[in-house]
DNA sequence: CAGTTTATATACCGAACGGTATAATAGGAG
DNA sequence: CTCCTATTATACCGTTCGGTATATAAACTG
């Protein structure tokens, strides 16, 4: 392996493991087996390193979120492809989907924080937008758009990390009928 | 105010806006206008403060729930209680909730989440037993009871986080139709 | 008043922090 | 072979980290 994509891998185990501020650059180096002028060549500082890790996995996130929403069909179709786009990026790289998840409720004033928070806004905005265009099924909303997205999101994290804490092992992989009826729940509460 | 719950005080603060890791010894007692000696003096250590600040908090949090779950009632009325003691707390102190979900959710690895772990574990045991003693009510759990708390904490947790955006600045409290259709759509959940 | 306890400050500790100036090494191109 | 670029290491920078030895001031206790 390439020691830069050594080094990504290592920040990853050690962020996930220990939480972004808890982790030393020399750290990172020690476990690549390499020195901090090669970590400072590829990245240029900590946050760099952070920030090109979370640029890489939003990339592949970005492209099958805009697959599911290129897709036919009524709102609560779409919304199932967009849980089926994150539980297939979960189960890619469980590690960095928690970790993304741990940055999403860290501290606001946080570096990380603020590393990942653009990324997390714009993921969010697709999905108001999602529910901005079922205006038509689903009636007026009353600006209640936000919301429902963070509400969306918010279920699909928690399911994910339900999951995690039931199947630790990654035995098995999550199915359309889970997903599906993670969608009908979640539709039953906007509803009610 | 007496310097030492100055001093808890000015820590929650810091510990809320930047995370536990990112927020230094020195940062704090300046914030109290005190030097270190004395947050040493009180507290030992810099974990210290942590654990100081989280049994001071979870003995509030855990007198309001046993005296939700001495009530009579079906399982409903139980959980619709349960909510009500966590919303009250939330409440009473939007800081100290929001630091404990974000501990909740960081590293495993991580002094500050090592530190919280073991309240999580009791109000996650508490849970579960709810739902254990309510199995004439609810037939056979297939051994789902961890899942539902689980399940139940995190609808809780992912409530209140939804009401801390739309509701920046505190202005309305949260009503009781807001926890009963909360509980419901749980519940709905469950039989599904 | 003398002795003890409580509470606070000054001034310091070694270690680790993020980051860098500089040089050596290696590989390809002319 | 020689130059150039890409990559890596040695050795260091000033700052901040969590934590403490020691002294002092105030408040209680006999």
């Amino acid at each position: 392996m390439e020691n830069r994509t050594l080094l990504l891998q290592c920040a990853k185990e050690l962020f996930y493991a220990k939480g972004y501020d808890a982790v030393g650059v020399q750290e990172i180096v020690e476990k690549a087996g390499l020195t901090k002028p090669t970590l400072y060549y590829y990245f240029g500082s900590k946050i760099g390193i952070l920030r090109t890790l979370i640029e890489t996995k939003f990339e592949e996130l970005r492209i099958s979120v805009q697959k599911a929403l290129d897709s036919e069909g009524d709102i609560r179709i779409h919304l199932y492809h967009l849980a089926e786009a994150y539980c297939y990026c979960f189960e890619r790289d469980r590690e960095f989907y928690m970790l993304m998840m741990a940055l999403f409720y860290s501290a606001r004033e946080n570096e990380a924080y603020k590393a990942i928070r653009p990324y997390v806004t714009e993921f969010y905005e697709t999905v108001v937008k999602v529910f901005e265009n079922a205006s038509g099924e689903l009636g007026n909303m009353n600006g209640r758009q936000r919301q429902f997205a963070v509400g969306f999101i918010g279920t699909v994290n928690h399911y994910l990390l339900v999951h995690c804490e039931l199947d630790p092992e990654q035995k098995e992989e999550i199915s359309r009928e889970q997903i599906n009826s993670l969608v009908n729940q979640f539709m039953y509460g906007i509803f009610s």
